[in-house]
RNA sequence: GGGCCUGUAGCUCAACGGUCAGAGCAGAGCGCUCAUAACGCUUUGGUUGGGGGUUCAAAUCCCUCCGGGCCUACCA
């Protein structure tokens, strides 16, 4: 039994995700560790909300509400949410956590240590109507290139020219409009990951088989320019953990906060913490995942994220988990495989939370079970390229993988078997040479799907499901026990017991993807064992004659063209 | 500007130097009647974006041109 250590990329607190951000990390996450798990191996699964920053403070305050209060109440509404999906968290965290703060200011202080960060005294933009600093984007002015009236301080979206918020013309606050700014000088903390550029280089190059899109990201950044640059690590903000240096005071740094990019992935960590506290477990709970020298030696610990998360995940992260192990005394856990996937686009389009195009999670679940969006998502998943979602392609893939190859194998299944035999499973008769033929197709399908479930390409576990559901209807077929009633009906038996350990087969083996579906199944067989097979010959005869069942509702409710139009035109957009 | 990815059947994708370039959907025909008018079988359809090169052999490697996308470091 391995251990495996898996971990989402953490959802922002700002407000509902959409189908895009679920599709690049949570969802494909818990695919992979429910399929883990149903291998018997040991996993834990950790996610969290990802609270601070200046994005969180404006939109406590555009709703209104205390930043705490307002992060409070967004954790529950995303949790609930990834408990519609049924993402299968071990523990959904908060990077605002007690547990994020010592963890946090611990990590800082064993880089100080280690001579790793460096005060850094910088000008950056005050609005005193705001009564805060500004990041540059959240700076508006005419750009001095091309004229556009609305460019950013970071770049003029209009010209594209990058730009430093000083080159504005009349700047103001993008939050307030106001144009009472000044220049002030503070004074941050930068993590000197250009020392470790080295060390990062050879990690990343002796991770060969890494996708694409991860090591090149991670290149880029290495070589582009003057090389990996160092990074800010606080910020001047209220919401935050307060900078100190391990527990102790970090002179000068009264008032600030570190950098929400500094704290987000240590909360991997102190998420599994908090897990252990939860559970009324000890720090030996959780250490055992993220300490080489106290257990974690033998885990095998996945990323899966969107590319825009990927510097932080192969360079900035890793420079802190080993620079805080300078000495030797505190061997963090270092990733070993970073899943990393594209963008989903809305019919052509960006997903977009102010454009309010696309489809967002809690909409999601308002229309159709989790499981169909599951299904979709993932054999569409973004991995190769860009994806893109239409209601078109959503009904189809539907329609006929879920509804007509899955829901109608079990629904003809159970349907002929109760007409003939009544709701037990029939005894008489035995397998031949046909079920030998089915099982040998099963077996090869079976591998193909377990390799590429082991190698987390999830479109292609996604089709070679799909083959194995489609081999029962092969089967029914070719065996057509309708026929064979007339004339044997212990022929016909044999051929529906062997067809009812399929669809107990398949419950087990599409659970990864289909977990509400999977468990309706099992129940329609009176929830029998539900473990991976092991040998398949041996597997699909769990069900013996005699073994109850009952005819389930029908699992997959087609989506008419009447309804695909309907939504089209509800999600057209603004 | 620079870097990376990408262009294969009407659509979405696979094939990672080696048998006639494959699959799902869509289209056509046949079969079955257990089933959500579901399922199965057969079949139409491609000068692999264009051009050049390397090789016994190229969708695959190199060059070039054309098209699409992403990233480019203080939003996270």
């Amino acid at each position: 039994m391995a251990r495996i250590l898996v971990t989402s990329a953490l959802p922002y607190i700002n407000g509902v995700k959409h189908l895009g951000n679920l599709v690049g990390s949570q969802l494909p996450a818990d695919v992979y560790a429910r399929y883990m798990r149903g291998r018997g191996h040991e996993v834990m699964f950790i996610c969290a909300t990802d609270e601070h920053g200046t994005p969180a403070e404006l939109a406590a305050a555009k709703a209104g509400e205390p930043v705490a209060d307002y992060c409070a109440r967004m954790w529950q509404v995303q949790k609930d949410l990834a408990d519609g999906f049924r993402l299968s968290f071990d523990h959904f965290g908060r990077s605002s956590s007690a547990r994020n703060h010592r963890l946090t200011q611990h990590m800082a202080g064993r880089l100080a240590d280690a001579g790793l960060i460096e005060e850094v005294s910088e000008r950056q933009v005050y609005s005193i109507d705001d009564g805060r600093f500004l990041p540059d984007r959240y700076i508006e002015g005419t750009c001095p290139n091309c004229g556009y009236p609305r460019a950013r301080g970071d770049q003029c979206e209009n010209c594209t020219k990058q730009l430093d918020p000083t080159d504005l013309i009349e700047p103001r606050s993008a939050i307030s409009g106001s144009t009472n700014l000044e220049v002030r000088e503070t004074k941050h903390l930068y993590l000197r990951q250009s020392l470790l550029r080295d060390r990062l280089r050879e990690w990343i190059d002796s991770k060969t088989d890494w996708p694409v899109l991860t090591t090149s990201i991670a290149h880029k950044w290495l070589d582009d320019g003057e090389g990996l640059q160092d990074r800010g690590i606080t910020r001047d903000l209220d919401w935050g953990i307060p900078v100190k240096r391990g527990n102790v005071i970090w002179p000068g740094m009264a008032d600030k906060v570190f950098y929400v990019w500094f704290d987000a992935p240590i909360e991997y960590i102190a998420a599994t913490a908090e897990w252990a506290d939860a559970n009324g477990l000890d720090d030996e709970a959780w250490e055992r995942w993220w300490r080489e020298d106290l257990g974690a030696e033998d885990v095998r610990y996945v990323e899966f994220m969107g590319k825009d998360n990927v510097p932080f995940h192969t360079l900035s992260f890793p420079a802190t988990i080993l620079g805080a192990n300078y000495d030797g005394a505190e061997p963090w856990k270092l990733v070993d495989y970073i899943k990393s996937f594209n963008y989903l686009n809305y019919d052509g389009g960006k997903f977009s939370t102010s454009q309010g195009r696309g489809i967002f999670m809690d909409q999601a679940l308002d229309i159709f079970p989790s499981d169909y969006w599951r299904w979709w998502l993932m054999s569409n998943v973004p991995e190769g390229s860009d994806a893109n979602f239409t209601w078109d392609s959503f009904q189809g893939g539907v329609n006929k993988d879920l509804a007509d190859v899955l829901g109608n194998f079990v629904s003809r299944v159970t349907k002929f078997a109760r007409s003939r035999f009544g709701e037990t499973i029939p005894a008489g008769g035995d397998y031949g040479p046909e079920e030998a033929t089915v099982v040998a197709e099963l077996a090869r399908r079976l591998a193909a799907y377990e390799a590429a479930m082991e190698a987390i390409e999830l479109r292609k576990a996604a089709q070679e499901l799909r083959g194995l559901w489609v081999t029962g209807n092969e089967y029914l077929q070719s065996a057509a026990p309708w026929a064979a009633f007339k004339t044997d009906p212990d022929r016909a038996a044999a051929i529906t017991r062997f067809a009812f350990n399929l669809i107990r087969l398949y419950a087990v083996l599409s659970r990864p993807f289909l977990p509400d579906t999977s468990e309706k199944m099992l129940a329609a067989l009176f929830n029998p064992d539900a473990s991976w097979p092991g040998t398949l010959a041996e597997t699909l005869g769990t069900l013996a004659g005699g073994h109850p069942f009952t005819v389930p509702d029908v699992l997959f409710a087609k989506v008419e063209d009447a309804r695909r139009e309907e939504l089209e035109a509800r999600f057209a957009g603004a």
